[in-house]
DNA sequence: CTGTTAGCGCGTTCAT
DNA sequence: ATGAACGCGCTAACAG
């Protein structure tokens, strides 16, 4: 039923260390031995068994993606779907597969400590990064790790340039003539959040403006939530910056049921161009997020161990109607 | 450094038969050993390893999602990740990975074939089934197989009750004074469209009205091109059924291009409750898809081989603005 | 109830 | 360049 190498090493008249040699291209081997054994191995569809080759050499088997949240509800959102989902096609290729695990925000670490203990483990990519998380990696997963967001010296790191972009979306809101910019940031806890945090208050510093920040996560709940605070705060704000695009879509909301006209009265600009962004009325303007690429690029990284140092990848404004 | 079962027994002074007896709980144990071995086991933090564990028990160490199309860009798609990501998540804790696969909708099936040969294979979800993968499927898959839509006495299937909610979908728009109701439909070729398409014609049949069918994909793209063949065809159309929101989202902007209003020239009606139908303005009336929920269990049925029946999940109407 | 033995399928030393 | 032998970590069959 099976065919294994023993097969084809009988079938080619060879023994299977010469097999073995042929089919992985690691060691001399004759090239009439060579011939044989390649056509019998592809007229009997002859696949190594990743298993079996995982166990003696010790690569593992699958490619572990770790998301920090407070609660495992981070691994039902979407964004994390697409980042499984292009790692699955990258991975695929390789006989490996996929899964996911959540990271706790507090407690103790036995998840993180589990990855590197785990021998299937072929490669980890990390995801919503904390400082904690990247102390407390051990160290038998170097080398064979990338983060989303936000690395360290021995991690390598994956991103979009959200810096980038950030001061681009501020430039655009000052440009259309706001002047009291408010901003739905990410958690204070999770690194990779500052870039945009600190390009915005760079350019209302550089703009003689005061700063109007408001932390939350990223859902339109929590965009809802922001947008009531800002508001009740500073009921004059003419501009809101989101962190993303779900909390844009919800602040949205709170900012028509209060009677503002986007974007007469408030502009608002999110970050993620998410399908409903474009559907949404009025159109939201965003600014892309190559997700699928930066997770393709992190699995590989994760499973070559080759890092060319971090890797930011441009994000580009879509204009729409609400900025 | 890596603690395997040997140090275990070692450890606990037991031979690694009887630690293996005792940590997967097969086999007869003495209440003595079995409590030494476990307490070596925990505070060594053993974990077995999945990968020598699935070669001696040929279980395989990856479930995979194979997705029929006429191009691999299905496996580009939202509602695949979602999908993907769901089957992780039942996956991680067996010590399984998820990976993708893509079947192409004609040509010869080296894909399929290799699949059944494959024995890193634990289990197989198939997705967007067509009846010929169904007849080809290999018989070595019988047993570890699930299909997400529609499925044949060997092969189980999961999916969510589109027959019965399309069939809702057309009450709603008869009794909210449509007449002239057409369908974009899904690929002819794929089996699991088949059923709301049989609903909305039953509805038809039923109020003595005739039929308005274009046929498409599940993109914006596909909607756009449906909807305006529709009014090209038929210009006093008065609803739209689509076969899923993106396809609703893309009819929507090219009523409105053509000078429709939305709902009161034209009620649009979509289905899967994607987060931008409810952030289009106006507002999307949609049914739920729970996608999760149907991806864990084809998971699970394709992992235990345990399939009690065709299982369908019931999805309810989610009135909003657009009818 | 337990320990010993024998593989699972493959890569990789060693000799030759 | 090739083949015999060993080992990866674990479970299953057997004998005690």
């Amino acid at each position: 039923m099976r065919v294994t190498l023993e097969h084809v090493a009988l079938a080619a008249g060879v023994s299977r260390a010469t097999a073995s040699r042929v089919l992985t291209g690691s060691g001399p081997s004759s090239p009439d031995a060579r011939r044989r054994v390649e056509e019998v191995a592809a007229r009997l569809c002859y696949v190594a068994d990743p298993v079996a080759r995982a166990l003696v050499n010790g690569r593992g088997t699958r490619l572990v993606v770790a998301v920090s949240g407070a609660t495992d509800d981070v691994l039902r959102c979407d964004h994390l779907a697409r980042v499984v989902s292009s790692a699955a096609r990258v991975c695929a290729p390789e006989g490996l597969g996929v899964a996911v695990e959540w990271l706790p925000l507090s407690g103790p670490e036995p998840a993180l400590a589990g990855l590197g203990r785990d021998r299937s483990i072929a490669g980890v990519v990390l995801v919503n990064t904390t400082d904690r998380v990247l102390a407390a990696l051990p160290t038998a997963l170097h080398g064979r790790v990338a983060s989303i967001g936000v690395g360290t010296d021995s991690v390598p790191m994956v991103d979009v340039d959200t810096g980038t972009v950030a001061a681009a979306i501020s430039a655009r809101l000052l440009a259309g003539g706001r002047r009291r910019i408010a901003m739905l940031a990410g958690p204070p806890w999770l690194p990779c959040t500052r870039r945009p945090l600190l390009a915005y208050r760079a350019a209302m510093r550089a703009a003689g403006l005061p700063e109007r920040v408001v932390a939350g996560d990223f859902t339109t709940a929590s965009g809802r939530a922001g947008a009531a605070e800002v508001f009740r705060r500073w009921p004059d704000t003419d501009a809101v910056h989101a962190i993303c695009d779900e909390v844009a879509l919800g602040a949205m909301q709170v900012a028509r049921r209060l009677g503002r006209q986007v974007p007469a009265d408030v502009a608002v600009i999110g970050f993620d161009d998410l399908p409903a962004a474009e559907f949404s009325g009025p159109g939201l303007t965003t600014a892309t997020h190559p997700v699928e690429q930066i997770a393709a690029t992190a699995a590989q990284v994760a499973l070559t161990g080759a890092a060319d140092g971090p890797q930011l990848f441009p994000s580009e404004l879509v204009l729409r109607e609400t900025a």
